[in-house]
DNA sequence: CCACAATTCCCCACTTTCCCCCACATATTG
DNA sequence: CAATATGTGGGGGAAAGTGGGGAATTGTGG
């Protein structure tokens, strides 16, 4: 059951903004509407499933606490993330902090990402998107273990 | 049940700040509200629920004596630990000690990191992010193991 | 032991934010 | 084209956040 696609989505003057109606039932079902915010590092918001979050949090929590990059790691995740319920027309309100992070105007973009959801500013978006394009093209050459042997 | 997520804080003239609600309860079941504050190597504040600071503090007094990093980071930790209450309103009072070492001015910031919170000057936290974002993205050559294969 | 100062705590009042509800606009389906 | 579902916007009441006055407590110095 993973969530994939993308959609347009308006962002109200009060930062909210409506779940599309096929993943509403979803969510329901899966996790009773709990939902977690969070943030990546590429100035994007990430919406998860609390049971999912639940996972990672783990993780996150258990990493040592005396070493720069956990902690660093540590704060802007767990330090951002989010508990958010859908509201009674399946909409879900982002915290205004997080939608400056982000950069979040009245156009943004949500993004179905397997286990999360990424939600984009449209105008970041598209821009990205095209760097992204002509990065892997450059970029061939230097892929990690894990990518060299990818089939798609 | 762990803490998470951010909130923007008023430290008032009195040194205090309120507890957002929607930790209050939790606070009051799981201890009753009695709390620790001290301090973090990165010119913060933690605060931890009266138990789980217990625990941190055995650890910490078994380390070894004759270390220098272990007396180091005892005498920080230990050496600054304050009970605190939350008051009828659900507030805090910050010790004046505590508030300089952290920088405390009006506005400050909430952390919520798993097991315990986070209380950052707001402008050191907005520095600190920047910092941060920054450094996660020149490092990814350089993680520690447990945070290689850390799927999100 | 008393007097004075500083700090802490409790209470009240104000301001801001959030959340629930209703209403309309737009899209989709039969 | 009607009828239903989905997306969008906003008003108003409730709750949370903020600030300050004054009483009670603690601590200090005479």
């Amino acid at each position: 059951m993973h969530f994939r696609g993308i959609n347009n989505i308006a962002v109200d003057a009060k930062g909210r903004m409506a779940m599309p109606a096929r993943y509403r039932e979803r969510l329901l079902e899966s996790c009773g509407g709990r939902l977690v915010v969070t943030v990546d590092q590429d100035h994007c918001l990430l919406v998860y499933p609390l049971p999912e979050w639940e996972i990672i949090e783990e993780k996150l929590i258990s990493l040592p606490s005396l070493n720069k990059q956990s902690r660093l790691l540590q704060r802007l995740l767990i330090g951002h993330a989010t508990d958010l319920e859908m509201d009674g027309q399946g909409r879900i309100l982002l915290p205004a902090m997080l939608r400056e992070y982000a950069g979040l105007k009245k156009k943004a973009v949500l993004i179905g990402q397997g286990k999360k959801l990424e939600i984009w500013d449209e105008e970041t978006w598209v821009q990205s998107q095209e760097e992204w394009v002509a990065a892997v093209q450059a970029d061939e050459g230097d892929l990690p273990a894990s990518l060299e042997d990818l089939s798609l």
